[in-house]
DNA sequence: CGAGGTTTTGAACTGTTTCAAGCTCGGTGG
DNA sequence: CCACCGAGCTTGAAACAGTTCAAAACCTCG
């Protein structure tokens, strides 16, 4: 029995039940662990792309940087999450990943995968409804980065977070530690540091939400809720037409 | 045999080889064929969502309408196309889709899927790393809207749909028909109709592009390319891990 | 206590929007 | 066959949300 529960487990059990056979499925891939200081890169863009890793402590960032200058944070990675997923379609890494603070991370090959594949039906669903919810939130992010204005983003983005780590943290209030920086957060939703400072201010101001040091309370939700028109896609995910796991299938009569 | 070959074989067969037997399970997903005129609502978001699409003719749209009154386009679909699938994930549909000119689509079941990850592994794999794919272009199109100027987001979206439809139709030029209206791009990339027409006319003026009636041609591809750091992800996925066909199996000694 | 990164604030500037008017062109009916 | 209609496209002028540059204030950590 592991000591300290998985997260990925953790995570992956809030949609469905798993089974123990699966559960030492996934036990298995957070074996081995490596940690990494604030800022280090764990992969770089154009690299050729073996490894996966689970999340188990701390928040990184998956970003580009175009020939301008500017630079595009595509995904935040908060613990429990899969980095790298949508690269094993690629032949090279899509995106840097870097460590916004210190982390720890479990890497895994792409074999296991092949092994959950193969072995699971069950988390292999899992795993296609994961990828094709995460299609859905990537349109979420794009409708706030091509229709709101910079207030409704921020709006979007600290609900979103929110949503993701009650998942996990199911007993989280509406207050949580933010550990990007003004410039990430400009960086992710298309903004310059500056602006997000003025605008953060003004919801400050007018009492939407507090701050303090690296904690933001989200004090009226339902109206930042309204503002950029959040779904919570981490929720409402249908699973109901999954195949039972090999394990209740073999117990049957 | 087949009249006219399946537009989903085409597309899906660029990418592996594929069995007679799994040529056979993807023409019957494409057997019964509905038609649209242009601007008809296919499916709204909403909706319950029992029905998955393939697009035989014509393109078409998804979109969703802000509070704010502003529509972000987040998906235009081609030929060959799967219309739906992120939805799968959830239980109601997460945009609306709608003809952009007369349409032909094959409605399926989510039932058919089951078919297909339940037969055969090498189209589980295949369909899995299409929604891997759909991420990364996902991502792409996030860093236009997040950080290029209206006229490298121009660049990026006329690439991205070359790209597209080179895929199913290989001798193509770089020349193609645009059936969208000025409104609709702007509504793609988060632009005016009226900025979205100025920007056209400056890259044409500037020998970037020629337009006539609704065919664009791309003169300097090359340059348009740099501007906007673009991918071609269509080309570049990665299917080397895939399983071989049940077939291959049996054949086996 | 000092140094370096982050945040705040202000002022000038700019890419994009908004509004509004005219233009083009394919389609429709008389 | 032509006149006219409406949808889409172009163009211009004014307004504005967000950027850029720059300086000062604030943290935090060695």
């Amino acid at each position: 029995m592991p000591d300290r529960p998985s997260c990925l487990v953790t995570k992956l059990g809030h949609y469905i039940s798993i089974s123990e056979k699966d559960k030492e499925r996934l036990v298995v891939i957070e074996k081995s662990e490596r940690s990494y200081g604030a800022g280090a890169e764990i992969h770089s863009s154009g690299e050729t792309s073996s490894e996966l890793f689970v999340v188990k402590r701390g928040w990184l960032i998956s970003s580009n940087v175009l020939p301008n200058g500017k630079r595009q944070i595509v995904k935040v990675h908060l613990p429990g999450d899969i980095i790298g997923f949508p690269d094993i379609s690629q032949r090279y890494a899509t995106s840097t990943t870097s460590a916004v603070e210190d982390v720890e991370v479990c890497p895994f090959p792409k074999s296991a995968l092949d092994m959950i594949l193969r072995e699971s039906p069950r988390l292999s669903a899992l795993m296609l409804t994961i990828a094709l919810r995460d299609q859905v939130v990537f349109a979420d992010l794009l409708r706030a980065l091509g229709s709101m204005a910079a207030r409704a983003r921020l709006c979007y983005m600290l609900l979103d977070l929110a949503a993701r780590l009650k998942v996990t943290n199911p007993n989280m209030e509406d207050s949580f530690r933010l550990p990007l920086s003004q410039s990430q957060i400009g960086d992710y939703l298309g903004l310059t540091n500056v602006y997000v400072s003025k605008s953060l201010m003004r919801m400050e101001n007018d009492g939407m939400i507090a701050r303090d040091g690296k904690t933001v309370r989200l004090l009226r939700p339902e109206e930042m809720s309204e503002a950029c028109d959040f779904h919570n896609r981490y929720h409402e995910m249908d699973t109901s037409w999954f195949p039972g796991s090999h394990e209740q299938l073999h117990k049957m009569p």
